[in-house]
DNA sequence: AAACTGATCAACCGCAGAACA
DNA sequence: GTGTTCTGCGGTTGATCAGTT
């Protein structure tokens, strides 16, 4: 026997929502609370199913929704978070006060993949689009001469992050579930690698002296971002990051380094 | 002014998994 | 243990708006 429908169908309302049933929701739900939304519409005398009531007071009639546009801290923290979780929206959305799954998941497919792939970055993986990505058993940079294309070096072994380390929380269920679709997603993805420019000889060697380092959010054309972190300041870092006269630049991949050890709790709520 | 096009976002749909009997 | 119901999630659709021709 299959499942039945969430509702009647053919007694539903359906698009956009009323004034009048926005008041009826809020109403109902101030004296009784959320829960119960296949019940709800009959009680609140509303003609919508559970499933319309819920997306709707989740969605847009929670008091505590921040509305208005996004904040680069917002975009930033959206795209580290997609880096490391994927499609995972209701889980971005919890690490976001105030924004909705939806609102997210919309904001990503409008704004943020657009603006990823305008910096020449693939938003599914977060790896750049063009350019020679190749494997490698050690960190030595890949040699390719007069390319402005970015040159990609893998490190052996892969390094899985767990979920404390993502979000803080200790779950050893989520732990398994994330690592092993982390594997699946990008099988080829060292976490501990290194993201360089073409090498070019007689080229300006300054920074390597200087030990100049650009982080991930640099990369991603966040500069005087709050997550910058590079060795230098924001003014050497994106300097560097510009100058295509090449250079062994080299940068942990999420910028996110401490003593070579990724740092995922930065990605907490501030 | 009208037609067209692309961007945006609210809402819907189907599915998976949790909860329950 | 099994079947049914309910909830929540992610993908997709379609209405609306703004900009362009």
């Amino acid at each position: 026997m299959g499942r039945s429908p969430c509702c009647e169908k053919s007694h539903t309302n359906k698009g956009a929502w009323t004034k009048e049933e926005d008041d009826r929701l809020i109403a109902y739900i101030k004296v009784h609370g959320e829960g119960c939304w296949r019940s709800l519409p009959k009680a609140a005398g509303l003609l919508r199913c559970g499933k319309s009531c819920r997306l709707r007071w989740i969605n847009y009639l929670r008091p505590d929704l921040k509305r208005g546009n996004f904040t680069e801290q917002e975009d930033e923290l959206i795209i580290k978070l997609h880096s490391l979780l994927g499609n995972k929206w209701s889980i971005i959305a919890g690490r976001l006060a105030g924004r909705t799954d939806n609102e997210i998941k919309n904001y990503w497919n409008t704004h943020i993949k657009r603006k990823l792939l305008n910096k020449g970055i693939d938003p599914l993986t977060h790896r750049p689009l063009i350019g020679n990505i190749s494997s490698h058993s050690d960190s030595s940079p890949t040699t390719t001469p007069n390319s402005t294309t970015t040159t990609i070096s893998f490190s052996a072994p892969i390094k899985i992050p767990k979920k404390e380390e993502i979000l803080g929380i200790k779950d050893e269920k989520f732990d398994q579930n994330m690592r092993e679709k982390w594997i699946e997603r990008c099988p080829d993805l060292n976490l501990d690698l290194r993201i360089s420019p073409p090498y070019q000889q007689n080229n300006n060697t300054d920074n390597i002296k200087t030990g100049t380092r650009i982080c991930f959010t640099c990369s991603l054309g966040l500069e005087k971002s709050q997550d910058c972190n590079c060795s230098q300041n924001w003014v050497a870092c994106c300097t560097t990051n510009n100058n295509n006269n090449g250079g062994s630049i080299s940068y942990d991949f999420f910028g996110l380094t401490t003593n070579g050890a990724l740092d995922y709790r930065r990605l907490e709520m501030m």
